[in-house]
DNA sequence: TTGGATGCAAAGCCTTTGCATACCT
DNA sequence: AGGTATGCAAAGGCTTTGCATCCAA
């Protein structure tokens, strides 16, 4: 993980940004609850314990400025509010689908990728260059049934 | 499109709503506008054209039951509000993708559907049973590149 | 007639912005 | 030292709610 942070760190300065401890320990909690798709009030909370004196605005404009860095990018599910992935600019991302149930609200990932022969068919006769896709599969999960 | 409407109006009153002209007209407002992914502000406004007196919250109120009555649902897009489909309540729910393009934000709809298989995988590995999905393609449109 | 539906305005969330201060480089 | 980043508070969007009035059944 500790790679992953300083690879980051490196484009942020490359950038001219500047490392602040706020920005670290942002980074660090997206890294450390990768699958929990945390909303920017969950982060804040998260910051908070260690760095009680974070606010919720440079929270909001940290995960602003990752988003651009493509080190996160968001996502709405059904509540109405952004929630973070981390994406392509920290790892290799994988192209992954959500499985989102709708009793309890908990959300499991998906490792497959069938869909690039859809994404062919659809490119070819809409004339739509295809950059990325976003699969929710709901229903009823293994606890709530 | 009378039939449609006079169904749903049936239901309404099955349920012991009742049928106002607002009700009627917002019906009318999505179902003139199929395609278009109205926001709830949107409808306000296509429905004030004809009733200049309607209330914003009566609108949202109204878009809250047909939700309920699966005449409609809502789904986000990329621009943090709820946009409203038709849904299976009112006609048969085909099922359907939706190209937006990332350049002009315009959505297109596909009516493919190729992901049978690759539900039935995630339903058996995750004992997920699978209800409903939402696929999103992200990339350039036709009149984009 | 009468309880649900409406319109208006106010309040609630989530997110963004302005501004003075703090702190990386 | 200088300018970006921060924290706080205020303002901005979208949506929901409270309440008096209206109206479909």
């Amino acid at each position: 993980m500790e790679d992953i942070i300083s690879n980051a760190i490196d484009k942020l300065k490359q950038k001219e940004y500047k490392l602040t401890s706020q920005r670290e320990l942002v980074l660090r909690v997206l890294l450390e609850n990768e699958d929990k798709h945390l909303s920017a009030e969950e982060v804040y909370h998260l910051v908070k314990e260690k760095a009680p004196d974070t606010g919720l605005a440079t929270v909001y404009r940290t995960l602003e400025l990752f988003n651009e860095f493509d080190f996160i990018h968001s996502i709405y599910f059904d509540d109405g509010r952004k929630r973070y992935e981390l994406g392509s600019g920290l790892m290799k991302s994988h192209q992954h689908h959500h499985l989102i149930c709708t009793k309890c609200g908990s959300i499991i990932e998906v490792n497959e990728d069938l869909l690039d022969e859809l994404e062919n068919r659809v490119s070819q006769q809409h004339e739509f260059k295809v950059i990325n896709h976003q699969l929710k599969i709901f229903g009823i999960c293994k606890n709530c049934s």
